[in-house]
RNA sequence: GUCCCGUUCGUCUAGUGGUUUAGGACACCGCCCUUUCACGGCGGCAACACGGGUUCGAAUCCCGUACGGGAUGCCA
């Protein structure tokens, strides 16, 4: 069992944004894949019809495209519809699965009544009582039957992929509903239908699936398969510890991408967060796939840190070769590699590189701290070609003639130069400054 | 309410009864390097949620408490 090529997929339902949370389950499951030269499956759960749509769908792929996660093969649940039916027909006919008539309002207040009794609210299994004439009268007032599949009342075990040995008692469960009143599947068997016939040997998703995955092992074998491997990873937290993978709205990837972060600094956090393996920028996703290993995930919740992200992102920036990045700073205007190379230990993004050239090639306002210093500095500026050999002998002989040394010296030579108090190399950037520039902002004129 | 799970430096964690003055990484602070920032080098600060118990000995085992998370849907 150990030795087997893994098959894993990740099934999102179209009903939302990807979020950290669920980008991180799809890259698990990636590298899983990946590592063991395993299968990489996505699946489209949109048997909820009313909550699912297109426009979601689609961002879904674009995201996990941008991050560079490709998948080997992908299925939709909505093109499976006969293979559910056939699976409830089976259970029907080995007394898994039975018809209900209670409507959504009913079981709503059979639950608080049970909730106020201080019980467990679990199904009461009232439908499992009814006679062949109460149903047909249920059926003869308009009532259409949903069905529940009947769960065994044993203990299911299993080994975690993460959490080890797992037991759970399913006396504190109510029997899934499998089948909508109006006959539309439910994932809970979807799922198992799904991973069965694409013969999925291990899932890996959240920790909020562990009494799914409970009753679905006995779902898998019901129909006469064996469960796969479960693994169920811890949940991500925010910074005050609120669960952040149920929430929707927070910290979508489209946002990461439009506020410039790159796909392998998202795929270094997520990939190692939680992990005894340290988080550390890696440019090569094939670096993550190769020290991928699911027994490093810790089972407490972890803290996620959009500024951890960013920090990982700038050290990712920063060691870009201008090819790598071409495609992307062409547009901005920026076609030289010697430009790039000069300025991108100072990047935060990809992006801010734009700043640096318009300091190089528009107006700025200078600002001048020490005008006597910026005077000397005029008159010292050799006046052969400016080259980034040119910053050193000239600031030297600006320190020789005013005394100035250190940040004295430095710094109001940056400020006049860039506006800017902190940036790249001053000896890097002073060729794409120019003469002209360089002589006007150090007078204090805008240029 | 009930059922699961979790709780070690700021953060992610190592640690499965003695080899631990609790280790690493990131962050932070300091020094060096660099006549800025960053990088790099060196060093430093900093944690076993709490209370009982078991034991010669407990971060490690047991019980309880607190706090946090998840589940408890005709969502996934």
């Amino acid at each position: 069992m150990g030795q087997m090529v893994p098959k894993v997929r990740f099934a999102p339902s179209p009903t939302g944004k990807l979020h950290v949370g669920n980008l991180r389950t799809a890259l698990v499951n990636y590298l899983f894949a990946r590592q063991a030269g395993g299968t990489f499956m996505l699946r489209i759960d949109d048997t909820d019809t009313e909550r699912s749509s297109a426009a979601y769908e689609a961002a879904i792929r674009a995201d996990l495209t941008w991050m560079g996660m490709s998948w080997d093969c992908e299925d939709r649940q909505s093109d499976r519809l006969a293979r559910y039916d056939e699976a409830l027909a089976t259970l029907l006919q080995s007394g898994r699965a039975y018809a209900c008539y209670e409507t959504a309002e009913e079981l709503a207040l059979k639950r608080k009544a049970q909730l106020n009794a201080g019980r467990p609210p679990v199904y009461d299994r009232a439908a499992l009582k009814l006679t062949d004439e109460q149903k047909a009268a249920y059926e003869a007032e308009g009532r259409r039957p949903h069905y529940r599949f009947k769960l065994l009342d044993e203990e299911v075990a299993w080994t975690d992929l993460v959490r080890g040995d797992v037991a759970y008692h399913m006396s504190s469960l109510s029997d899934p509903v499998i089948i909508r009143e109006d006959g539309r599947v439910i994932y809970t068997l979807a799922s198992v239908v799904d991973d069965i016939d694409h013969e999925i040997t291990a899932i890996l998703r959240g920790e909020d699936h562990v009494t799914n995955s409970a009753a679905q092992i006995q779902l898998f074998e019901a129909l006469g398969a064996s469960a796969p491997q479960m693994g169920h990873l811890a949940l991500l937290s925010g910074a005050e510890g609120e669960g952040l993978s149920k929430r929707l709205g927070s910290l979508s990837i489209e946002e990461l991408r439009q506020d410039g972060v790159e796909p392998m600094a998202v795929a270094s956090v997520l990939g190692r967060i939680g992990t005894s393996q340290s988080v550390q920028p890696l440019s090569a996703m094939t670096a993550l796939i190769d020290s991928f290993d699911i027994s490093a995930f810790g089972r407490a919740t972890a803290k996620f840190d959009p500024q951890e992200l960013h920090q990982i992102n700038a050290r990712i920036v920063q060691q870009y070769e201008f090819d790598e990045v071409k495609d992307r700073v062409q547009p901005l205007g920026i076609d030289d590699a010697a430009f790039w190379l000069a300025v991108r230990g100072n990047l935060a993004s990809v992006s801010d590189a734009k700043i640096w050239w318009d300091v190089c090639h528009s107006a700025i306002t200078p600002v001048i701290e020490d005008a006597d210093l910026c005077q000397a500095a005029i008159s010292l500026l050799p006046s052969d070609d400016i080259t980034d050999e040119t910053w050193k002998p000239w600031t030297k002989a600006v320190a020789d003639q005013t005394g100035k040394k250190g940040r004295s010296l430095f710094m109001p030579l940056r400020l006049a130069l860039t506006g800017q108090a902190s940036g790249p190399e001053m000896a890097g950037l002073l060729p794409f400054l120019g003469r002209e520039r360089i002589m006007a902002r150090l007078q204090g004129l805008n240029a």
